[in-house]
DNA sequence: TCGCGAGTGGAACACCCCGTCCGTTTCGGC
DNA sequence: GCCGAAACGGACGGGGTGTTCCACTCGCGA
């Protein structure tokens, strides 16, 4: 760690950028970070790493050259969902409508994670540690909370909705789980159309997204 | 499981029940049980066998001459909740007033959930093979088909429920989680309550359970 | 073209898990 | 008390996973 601390900065970086990598290192990085956000969103983040260097097609050390460790890896996988996510948050926020804006934002989001089942583990709880995920999850949360006040003082929103009560409903809506991510998306948005419905100050008697079948017993992704 | 099959039965049986177990026998087996009982609903059945061994004070084998295999472990341990569960549907099914039935049984299932982390892996998705369990759970959702046909009927229940929603309700509410058993149950109590007043066919304003405190960072249970 | 160091893949390490074997201990009928 | 069978627990095998080691390869500047 605190190696090479006198010389020039310039030419030795710890972790260099993916610019100053070999061509072929390169490649392989980015062959590696593709087929991770493609298997952890199909399977969740628990598929083992050999199985993610097995299907970049590279060895289990150049994983982990690049990705010094599995929490490095998905953290890294899952970078610019979180961005997505963040832009999402501020877009709702931005909204001229709170209710509008807070309904959008519930919807996408749970969108995210019923088609995504390794970010779902990602946001939630799977890598405390990764403080990346952490702070920008609590400004985003301190930014939904006023549009929560707003949406209230707007009559769109319950008066008493709260805040924990928004990350009651990511959690509930991240524990459906279905045979195949279209169903699992599909029973997500009448989940959520269900949530809005009762959080909603006015009565709302608009037909809802259709049901979804719901094994239970096995087989769900 | 063929042997033996001339001899008369009275004596030697293949697995003993715990009355015709050797007296020290018969107490390890009863703690193992308890031990496991408590051991999953705090912290799940991904609790390794060793650990239920250790807790109990026994060896790994003498856990495995009484249940053969997690799997049956897990079966016997949950055997009496799942039996809890439906009678629970029973006596839903029962009640005079379907939409009343209906409400108590998502309320005291959901319950069931938020207190004993492992009944709901043993519940969802853990041993699709347990087929003790996959038996029963198609007897009480066919029960619970009628009783929601009837709450429909009766005018307590919106007319585009259907039995999947009641499936998704419950596997929603086993993603929450929380930093204890308690702040778990109270938040599926304010969950459920909300769940009932969107599916309720008639505006209903009374006041919800408390809100509960979701970290969504870390140390959820 | 050449050389060197970054890059690589396969084997190996360390750990954890489920389930089994076997020599020893203990219950309980006589 | 005695003694045989039931019961016991520590050690072991097999499999899986995160991570590292090491001899070899190959891009790329000179």
């Amino acid at each position: 760690m605190t190696e090479h601390q006198s010389e020039a900065a310039a030419t030795t970086v710890a972790t260099p950028s993916p610019h100053e990598l070999r061509s072929d290192a390169r490649d392989n990085r980015d062959r590696i970070l593709q087929v991770a956000r493609t298997i952890f969103a199909e399977e969740g983040i628990d598929v083992p790493m050999r199985e993610v260097a097995r299907r970049a097609g590279v060895g289990p050390a150049t994983l982990y050259r690049r990705f010094p460790t599995k929490e490095a890896l998905v953290t890294e996988a899952f970078r610019e969902q979180m961005a997505a996510c963040n832009a999402l948050v501020d877009a709702a926020v931005a909204d001229p409508d709170p209710w509008r804006g807070l309904r959008t934002v519930i919807e996408q989001v749970s969108a995210m994670h019923a088609e995504d089942r390794g970010f779902t583990a990602a946001f939630v709880s799977a890598f405390p540690q990764a403080v990346d995920f952490a702070q920008e999850r609590s400004r985003a949360l301190q930014a939904l909370s006023g549009l929560i006040r707003r949406a209230k003082d707007a009559g769109g929103l319950r008066r008493d909705f709260v805040l924990d009560d928004l990350v009651m409903l990511i959690m509930a809506n991240s524990g459906i789980r279905a045979t195949s991510r279209e169903a699992a998306v599909a029973a997500s948005r009448r989940f959520v159309a269900l949530q809005l419905r009762s959080i909603s100050a006015r009565p709302n008697d608009g037909p809802l997204p259709p049901a979804v079948r719901l094994p239970l017993l096995a087989a769900l992704r």
